[in-house]
DNA sequence: TTGACTATTCAAAGCGCTTTGGGTGACATG
DNA sequence: CATGTCACCCAAAGCGCTTTGAATAGTCAA
């Protein structure tokens, strides 16, 4: 069924009824209820790519998943992000698009959605520090918001990003004023820009005591469950063993957790673990008493505002760049203490 | 930069430049090369939604995720899936369309990706033993293939499965080798294919050494961290405690793995778990020796095989159903052991 | 020299929609 | 009675591509 079928069917024109579908105010209110209804009985939609050729929208937001080529792995966060931001897109009618992509190649695919014509807009996942991805969608001209930030950008562009400095200076502190002298800061990789943010809010929190940062006690790797285990083994093999870690991902902290237990200390008690909880679905940080003291902040609603960001752009593409900080709560839970 | 616009740069016909482009061969060589090296010196790629309308294909598979109403979460297992897939899809030039759906409101997705005709085909994800989803597509002539099988279907149709029953089953058989006799089963949701054919793999192995299973024992939840933890903890706290877990994630696993601990107990020696595990990019199990013993099979592969069955479909619609089962390897880790 | 091919190229129609630029009556106004 | 004003409705153009059906020129055997 499409619009000339179910004109004709109707008897008026293509025109009447494509107004009478989409709310112009040239129908009678009677034709209109026709319309509609007849619409409804002989289950017509209409067509999206036709739709979207004749308008020039395409009522579509790309998501570019960069592929990690090292460790071929999609980030964890992917899942609950998409699900809030496909909450903000379909209350507006528009269609995801994901791109997969091996992340050397990520400049070619923003150039081809452009030039393909296939999306309205773009979010940006991931942002190094240094994004070249910037200033291309800049020149493209295709409106796009980025999940977090990158710090060396100077331009204006418009991003969602949760305040990860202020953050990991904040449980920096906590473990601080807990007595915690040596801790770990086990961190992502430090070209992301969301890691960099984190490692200088743990330096500042260091700094504001006069203490200096432990190069044998920082890693920056991707953050999974084996390296993080990797990281406090080794760690916790030391003389000058951290008392306590910081740490970028729960994943990564459950890693650690099993280090911990291996070399028969107990968390919370020999050994304190803080962690960044980005609050996925699948991986609540406990129920009553959360396991980790964790610094939180809920990946589905930054995908939800940053999709809500993202279509306001594209609404009015001659607004300014917004942009938006969220900050993170710090929950204790069980997995902190004194230290020893 | 369009067709139109390219083709008068050239002094040429659309139908020329169109053809030079698409390897037909009533176009010279040589004006092949000048068609294809001008289309590249300006960026000329064609606009897929006026493609598409043209070609009648779009060149685009759905995915349609349904967001658990109660849970608001999306299967972690879904990146990893996608990832492979992906692969797949775009060596072969189709695009990704992600639809976000209350579980309840499924029904209407499929219909509208349908009559909006905005994907050539469609996978389907975490079917129920019975799913309504299959007849429909089946009506609705849209070319479908399915990750995982609806057992009580019987109509034939594509899917893409892993041989859960015969996993389960190999791995309470090692278990009772083991000498384990009070075995418990932290599954997923029952109504799910997968977990019902883990269900009737764990209690075949019981059946063929003449046990019944203990329905005190057994446990089909959403599988997160926390309802692994839960269940283990009463478990455990039973005088008839079960020696050995058999669970249906890792990320449950982990949570059982907790209990144990907490329970002053330790894995591998005095309660043995196996999982299974969907080799997950950022939740690898283990390195050298794995964590868990585990029944293995990666679901970025599944996604990969299942992608290249849909396309396959789309390119002949008139084949029949094609169906594949993957075996999963039972892989002994460090968290099983004799009875105690 | 002619007709039959073959190799290239093109104009135009059509995919399903929106939107521009009129029509056509009915009715009120002067 | 002529004119203007509404309220509705329509034909046709156009979005950027593919594809059908022809046209043109060159080649070759008869």
């Amino acid at each position: 069924m499409n619009l000339k079928e179910l004109a004709k069917h109707l008897k008026l024109s293509q025109t009447t009824v494509s107004r009478a579908l989409n709310g112009y105010p040239e129908v009678s209110e009677q034709t209109r209820q026709r319309v509609q209804s007849a619409a409804r009985s002989l289950n017509y939609s209409p067509n999206t790519r036709a739709k979207s050729l004749a308008t020039g929208r395409t009522q579509a937001i790309g998501h570019v998943l960069p592929i990690s080529a090292s460790h071929e792995m999609v980030n964890p966060v992917f899942g609950d992000f998409i699900a809030g931001a496909g909450r903000t897109y379909s209350a507006a009618g528009y269609e995801i698009v994901i791109s997969l992509v091996q992340d050397q190649d990520e400049a070619a695919a923003y150039r081809n959605l452009h030039a393909r014509g296939s999306v309205d807009g773009i979010l940006v996942h991931g942002p190094h520090m240094s994004d070249p991805r910037i200033p291309l969608l800049r020149e493209l001209g295709l409106p796009f918001v980025v999940h977090g930030r990158a710090s060396q950008e100077t331009g204006p562009y418009s991003w969602l990003d949760i305040n990860n400095q202020r953050a990991f200076e904040r449980a920096t502190e906590f473990l601080l004023h807990l007595g915690h002298r040596r801790i770990a800061l086990v961190n992502g990789l430090e070209f992301m820009d969301f890691a960099f943010r984190r490692r200088a809010g743990f330096e500042a929190a260091l700094a504001a005591r006069d203490l200096k940062p432990d190069p044998a006690l920082m890693r920056s790797e991707e953050m999974t469950e084996v390296s993080g285990y990797r990281a406090a083994r080794e760690m916790l093999a030391r003389d000058d063993a951290p008392t306590a870690f910081l740490v970028s991902s729960m994943i990564t902290a459950i890693g650690i957790r099993r280090a911990i237990h291996e070399a028969g200390l107990e968390m919370g008690r020999d050994v304190s673990v803080i962690t960044h909880d980005d609050n996925l679905g699948y991986l609540k940080n406990g129920h009553s008493v959360p396991i980790f003291t964790a610094t939180r902040s809920s990946v589905r609603l930054a995908g939800e505002q940053a999709a809500a960001m993202l279509l306001d752009l594209i609404r009015d593409p001659a607004r300014t760049p917004k942009t938006q900080v969220l900050e993170a709560e710090l929950i204790i839970g069980a997995s902190t203490g004194p230290a020893p």
